[in-house]
DNA sequence: CTGAAAGCGCTTACAG
DNA sequence: CTGAAAGCGCTTACAG
């Protein structure tokens, strides 16, 4: 005594108060075909029968299954973003640009982060995947093969943000980290330093970093200033340890200049002088990397490099659509992103 | 002379080298169906079947089309998280919580931004609907009727985060902020300030800060204190419009406290009295509500009300998750996350 | 400009 | 435990 399939699936829908395109089409009095017209190219569709259309879809508030399009054109309407962190400053403002610029787009924005791991990263890919994205956005171009082959035999468009290389795998959106690192640590220099510390991150899956800190030591040598390893540190991007860190070697190594792998890690830095009682920039020099919000208003103002997060986030989801929607996918040029050496309280000439 | 369209098709998507199951199926030696069956319910394959099917599937490099069978199953794999910022920390660390945990029930998120404008709030959570997602944690309870009919008619299961109401429209996980506020500006005053301003943004749309300021002010008037209109000050979650404010109200109000909306806002505070010169705490008390990252390690550091975002942003993913597999919308209660106020060096009694 | 029909890649009763 | 077949809600040549 049961319904047949067709009956009850009809109940549940209708149940579930979700109007389709079938029963719109009814009630505007044309075909399915036409709605479906009128949705994705309405220009095609006489404009009082576009009236009808439309008129029917408010009243029965109908919301096109994106997904079911999505069987035949191939596009979702998603893109995908996969970042190391969320949370992290360096990451969270060129997340929230994207996410803007894609809305603009009319797309929404998938986002998972691997925390440094490349084998989740792996599976997040997979996972966006099978979602059917549209294109993604990854950070640098450290991945694994299977990721980038994963993506390459979908023919979905990538993009890495961030990294900048000469002979790229994944087309680029991003600055010269390389430079970046070696303009503040020249800053300093030329200021007078040579006693200089360096909190740089794990450089392991991370060529931003790797850059950033070749970058930094270039410039040491570059004025043939002997680097010793012991003010080579690793500090992550996080404010209680980079200031657990210069406390330490605050009180030992006493450096006159400390160079910073990102901006985060030196707000901890200029934190642990403070409770040191140690004057910035008059017996120390501290300097970031990134100018983050927030750089520019901690006292004394970070001296850091301009490595404009939000622009590669928006240029980053604009280069996407554009791939997708022209299928040009081999013909993107690298996006080089200038940076900027920004000089203000936190360093100063030695005395 | 053209091909047949089948043939187009099979050509196109054998072109892009993704095979489906219908691929692995011929490969595996068995139909599609049971080919469907191992990857949704593996227990009711034959173990040798199922080899052979794993064997092909990894083999050929064949990723599901969720989109395909959510078509059936109405299960996207997706869920929502609509905010009015990403790159603020009030809601970045609890992006990053409630990302991380989706991923461990094999979800991904969709995450975009309103900026307070409940209008673009609505078109977001239509263009969240048309991609079929299985549920969506919202901020608040402000939002538009349009908003909440659209969810219920399609029993898309909902959750409010931070927000915390007697009676809710939409269960929430949250935290009592009146409570919070009521907590910090109570201690500022048991430190015996009476002259005390407050920073809080704009409550328009926005019901968690309305709260922190009701409950801040009913401690006031609890302390038969009476508050001072010019002392209340509307003031954005920015470090540099914070800073720029409370450099104006030291030098001309003076006020002897200042309780802030948010650890964002107390941070530009505390930036200020730098620059002023002014002794925190000794000539000046500041308290924030939220316990950022950094609110601990700033110097001083920050007294402030502990709300763990990230334990809100898990509990929704875990909760949210819970509802669309069980169907059970309307059984949930709502979760009352425990507040904490945290007494650090940025308060002190008054001299 | 519009409709009928086939099809997108899966899932799921139904029948072995 | 497995296969054949119908169907999910749309889109798109094809033919008017």
């Amino acid at each position: 005594m049961r319904d047949t399939v067709s009956t009850m699936k009809r109940r549940q829908r209708t149940g579930k108060g979700a109007p389709g395109i079938v029963e719109v089409a009814a009630r505007a009095q044309v075909s399915p075909a036409t709605v479906s017209r009128f949705f994705n190219n309405p220009k095609v569709v006489r404009p009082d029968t576009r009236k009808r259309i439309q008129a029917a879809a408010t009243e029965m508030g109908y919301i096109r299954d994106r997904m079911a399009g999505a069987m035949h054109n191939r596009f979702s309407g998603s893109i995908g973003l996969v970042v190391p962190t969320i949370d992290n400053t360096i990451f969270s403002e060129m997340i929230a640009a994207f996410s803007n610029r894609l809305l603009e787009h009319d797309r929404t924005m998938l986002v998972a982060s691997h925390n440094y791991d490349p084998t989740l990263e792996v599976s997040i890919i997979r996972s966006l995947l099978e979602r059917r994205i549209d294109g993604v956005a990854l950070v640098g171009q450290d991945h694994m093969d299977t990721a980038v082959d994963m993506l390459r035999i979908r023919s979905v468009p990538v993009i890495a943000l961030w990294g900048y290389d000469e002979n790229p795998r994944i087309p680029f959106v991003g600055a010269n980290n390389a430079l970046a690192g070696y303009r503040v640590t020249r800053h300093v220099i030329d200021d007078g330093h040579t006693n200089i510390a360096f909190l740089f991150p794990d450089t392991h899956n991370n060529d931003r970093a790797r850059d950033r800190k070749n970058g930094a030591l270039k410039a040491l040598t570059d004025a043939n200033i002997v680097s010793d390893k012991s003010k080579l540190l690793t500090c992550p991007y996080d404010v209680t340890e980079s200031k657990a860190i210069a406390k330490r070697i605050l009180t030992s190594d006493k450096p006159s200049a400390i160079v910073c792998g990102n901006d985060v890690i030196a707000h901890g830095v200029i934190y642990a002088a403070y409770e040191l009682g140690i004057h910035i920039p008059g017996a120390l020099s501290v300097a970031g990397i990134g100018d983050f919000k927030g750089s520019a208003d901690i006292v004394p103002s970070l001296t850091t490099v301009r490595l404009p997060a939000k622009r590669i986030g928006s240029i980053a989801a604009d280069t996407l659509v554009h791939m997708s929607e022209s299928g040009e996918h081999d013909t993107v040029k690298n996006q080089v992103i200038e940076t900027e050496l920004i000089v203000r309280q936190s360093t100063g000439k030695l005395a």
